[in-house]
RNA sequence: GGAAGCAUAGCUCAGUUGGGAGAGCAUCUGCCUUACAAGCAGAGGGUCAUAGGUUCGAGCCCUAUUGUUUCCACCA
């Protein structure tokens, strides 16, 4: 069983090992157990055109580390995997493909092109998940779904009709965005804005029968052909005495009315708006209110309409410049003025985008939204950070209807039926062939619906809803849900207001919120800039674990964070020292199985490193129930490192080498503590903590389902920790003065100890030999010879004799130094203590810490001042 | 226009309910101490953005200001 680790720390040699080996073993299925209470999260669905980018491995890497935390503390847990079709932008990558080979959907049809998107699927939608399982991430791979799956579908096409039987999905013309470029509508929250330098033109339009003109602006010249009217304020004393009359458009010819709207306002450009309700989202509410025709003037790749023969075809910018010619020359334009103005553009080609009106399916959101508000305002469901429930309340008390059709092939088609015959509309998630009104043939819709309709029930579609299934009734609601703050209203929103109304329960209870991993400069990664990190480079060059360790160390949740090679490096480092240090545990190890000596068998430092342990259990617990995982993480990097490493195992050594019965108990500790902290640091370092804990004595099956470290209260011995401190803070000080003094370690010095703790340095002489440069101690009640040097603590007064060495002239200065500093120390406290406020308002226990400091603080004053006294 | 975040050591960032300012990297000094130079032992370095306030006590809570980043919003 037992095994040497190879000298070099390569975890390229045995990740991928362990990680077949966990699935060989099924242990990332769960077993159903009425008993144990459940833990689930759903992956956020990767998108099938995606490659693994480091947001992916920062949000994995969380998931994970929570699901095996829940796991070893005996949750049921279940995480499931899966991707996202990404209609829009799987479907772009597609067409785009088609084009180098010359080909348009339209040449293969839809059912040809539908083929050619599974076979995309088949090849490129394994990809990412197989990235993620270099991660190491503990998904239960027998559950995996994909949001076009058949389940899905289902889910889908029954949440379509349920919603349009209950009159929360209808079919309208509205103004929605259109993307000119991928040839599809795109809702609201799919619009990124962008800054852009624009003009803003003044365009005079002659009043109707001469006597003047009235002057509108715009930024967007072009759509001056669809206007239908001229919009003034009705309290706007300018314009009053003209609603009513008409003006002559330019250009066309038409005559628009002069309207009176609100949405002009007084103070605002020369007061007067065109409006062209079929192409402004402002514009068509004031056509509402005012019954005024539609006129539609670009086609759907934004080509001005046939109605505009002197235009027709040119595309928008080139109609721009044209018309804008044309109204100069015909003394139209009054003014242009530089403007800066945030532009829509799709989110997933950058084009801008087209207000334009349009026969779309919307989802109306302000029946869905007001329970979804609730939950969260309830604490039913919380954000981590708390903060970003605001964000949430902005959004979702805003939030206009949802518009779910797309122009596209791939993607969960709609299920409505349409009567060729008499034009009935039938909603049915089953199919519907013959109309029921007149018996006619019915045609599906075309469309598709977004993206984002099924990623909305994947916390429940994937669980089988709407079948009631046994994994539904168990998982259902889900526990956390880890994401970035950039997808809340697309899909955190979304999640809860859909699982409200169809499950009638929440999606999951707890929003865990990261920021985005920037690169080493702040900057976004980006494709374009290519300053992207591969994390499979990452994994290839430093292993799965350190960036695993580096993307959940320092980083807090809702915040950004940059990831360098200072950083990962940082991580590499620390997973060497564990290595090395279980190195050099096991090849001292000669038992058999590790059993903890009883208390009155260990040692001070063996009750000394007990002790540290549990107080780091305990932190980390405490941390990673409250979602703190970088904190936490900190936690056992401190302990491993400072306490584990540098302290025990050099203190363990002479008691290793000695043997016997002490070497034992001391091997055992030593083993235990290496144990238990590879299972707390487990859910963090999953590879290098299976790898050396199978080598361990006595250890049989995966660390990952062994029992997680809580915090045990017989394991902690406070006495003794406090002696060995006492020993600790000695032997760092007699450090720092040696160094001081610049004398080299080899020169080895004898030590007498004069202290009022003697039980605490009683058989503490090979520390001092090992770890304080000592040739010897003792334990005296006085000393005097006047040529050592003396280093104080606050337990003990160590008095080394070097004369040799000494300037007694810096001595004195250095002591005299120091006798200020305690004395400053002494007064703060005393400060403290004498004010009546503090000793009245704190905390017992914050007022009797004090007390102790001052104690301490005035023995150590009476070490000082016996050392300069002892100078003369 | 509305909202939020951030501002702590030279750099990048932690700081969990308010109770003497921390880490990593960088810098300086000394060490091949038989697990680890991807290491060990020391050291230097901070008016916690500014100004007020609450409190016995503020990096932390409140108000204002400055700088910076981001999100939201139909500016014709």
């Amino acid at each position: 069983m037992r095994k040497e680790l190879p000298k070099t720390y390569s975890p390229s040699e045995f990740e991928g090992r362990i990680y077949a080996d966990w699935c060989e073993q099924n242990l990332f299925t769960p077993t159903i157990d009425h008993s144990k209470e459940h833990y689930s999260i759903v992956i956020p669905p990767p998108n099938i055109t995606g490659q693994l980018h480091m947001g992916h491995a920062l949000d994995n890497t969380l998931q994970d580390i929570l699901i095996r935390y829940k796991r070893m503390r005996g949750f049921c847990t279940l995480w499931v995997p899966g991707t996202d079709h990404a209609s829009i932008a799987t479907e772009a990558k597609i067409v785009e493909a088609m084009r180098k080979e010359g080909l348009t959907k339209e040449d293969l049809g839809r059912d040809g092109f539908l083929k050619r998107a599974w076979a995309w699927k088949e090849q490129y939608g394994g990809r990412i998940i197989e990235q993620l399982k270099k991660m190491g991430t503990s998904c239960d791979w027998s559950r995996e779904r994909f949001t076009l799956d058949e389940g899905c579908s289902n889910a889908v096409r029954d949440v379509f009709q349920r919603l349009y039987d209950k009159g929360l999905i209808y079919r309208g013309e509205r103004i929605i965005n259109w993307c000119p470029h991928c040839k599809t509508s795109i809702s609201n929250a799919e619009v990124d804005y962008e800054e852009q330098h624009s003009h803003f033109w003044h365009i005079r339009y002659p009043l109707v029968g001469g006597g003047g003109y009235v002057e509108v602006a715009t930024s967007r010249p072009e759509t001056l052909l669809g206007d239908t009217a001229v919009a003034v304020n009705p309290n706007d004393e300018r314009y009053k005495h003209m609603i009513g009359q008409y003006v002559v458009l330019p250009l066309v010819g038409r005559r628009i009315p002069i309207v009176a709207d609100e949405h002009a306002q007084l103070d605002k450009g020369t007061g007067c708006v065109k409006i062209t309700p079929a192409h402004d989202p402002n514009d068509f509410e004031v056509g509402r209110r005012c019954h005024l025709p539609m006129e539609v003037v670009l086609t759907e790749d934004a080509k001005i309409t046939e109605n505009y023969p002197k235009y027709a075809g040119m595309d928008r910018y080139e109609a721009r410049k044209a018309i804008l010619e044309d109204l100069r020359a015909g003394g139209f334009l009054a003014e242009i003025e530089d403007l800066t103005h945030e532009v829509g553009t799709c989110y997933r080609c950058g084009t801008t985008i087209e207000p334009m009106i349009s026969l779309q399916w919307f989802v109306r959101m302000e029946p869905l939204a007001k329970p979804a508000i609730e939950a969260v305002r309830d604490g039913r469901i919380k954000f981590i950070p708390e903060r970003f429930d605001k964000n949430y309340f902005h959004w979702m008390e805003n939030t206009q209807d949802w518009c779910i059709s797309r122009q596209l092939w791939w993607g969960h088609r709609i299920p409505a039926y349409y009567c060729d015959a008499c034009g009935h509309t039938v909603v049915n998630k089953d199919g519907c062939e013959v109309c029921p009104k007149c018996g006619g043939h019915m045609t599906q819709d075309p469309d598709t619906l977004d993206t984002w309709f099924s990623s909305a029930l994947w916390p429940f579609s994937t669980l089988g809803w709407p079948e009631e299934t046994e994994d539904l009734k168990y998982f259902y609601p889900t526990n956390t849900l880890v994401t970035g703050y950039d997808i809340i209203t697309f899909w955190v929103s979304r999640m809860i207001f859909s699982a409200l109304e169809y499950t009638d329960n929440i999606p999951f209870d707890t929003v865990l919120i990261h920021g985005l991993v920037r690169d080493a400069q702040g900057r976004k990664m980006s494709k374009s800039l290519g300053n992207g990190i591969d994390p499979l480079e990452i994994i290839e060059k430093y292993g799965a674990d350190a960036l695993r360790f580096a993307l959940a160390t320092g980083n807090s949740p809702g915040n950004d964070m940059r990831f360098s090679d200072e950083r990962i490096e940082a991580a590499r480092n620390f997973a060497n020292k564990l290595w090395n240090a279980a190195r050099f545990v096991m090849m001292n190890l000669t038992i058999d199985k590790i059993e903890l000596p009883a208390a009155d068998k260990l040692s001070a430092e063996d009750k000394w490193i007990l002790t540290k342990f549990e107080q780091c259990v305990q932190n980390v617990n405490t941390n990673l129930d409250n979602y703190e995982i970088g904190v936490a993480l900190s936690s056992v990097y401190d302990f491993l490192w400072d306490i584990y490493c540098d302290w025990y195992i050099e203190l363990s050594k002479p008691s290793v080498a000695a043997g016997g019965e002490r070497g034992e108990c001391a091997q055992n500790v030593l083993a235990y503590v290496l144990r238990e902290t590879l299972k707390l640091l487990h859910p963090f370092m999953p590879f290098i903590t299976e790898e050396i804990y199978s080598g361990l004595p006595g250890e049989e099956g995966s660390i990952m389902i062994k029992d997680y470290p809580v915090y045990n209260a017989d394991l902690v011995f406070a006495a003794d920790e406090a002696n060995m401190e006492k020993v600790i803070d000695a032997i760092k000080a007699i450090r720092t003065r040696r160094a001081e003094m610049g004398v080299v370690p080899s020169r080895k010095a004898k030590l007498f100890i004069e202290t009022k703790y003697p039980e605490a340095f009683q058989g503490s002489a090979s520390f001092f030999e090992k770890l304080a440069s000592a040739s010897g101690m003792e334990l005296v009640d006085a000393y005097d010879d006047d040529t050592a040097v003396r280093v104080i603590t606050s337990a003990a007064t160590v008095h080394i004799p070097l004369g040799d060495l000494v300037d007694f002239e810096a001595e004195r200065k250095r002591l005299e130094g120091e006798l200020k500093n305690v004395e400053a120390e002494i007064k703060r406290a005393e400060g403290k203590l004498n004010n009546e406020g503090f000793i009245s308002r704190a905390p017992a226990a914050v007022v009797d810490a004090e007390r102790a400091k001052l104690e301490m603080y005035r023995e150590k004053r009476e070490g000082v001042i016996a050392a300069i006294a002892k100078l003369g």
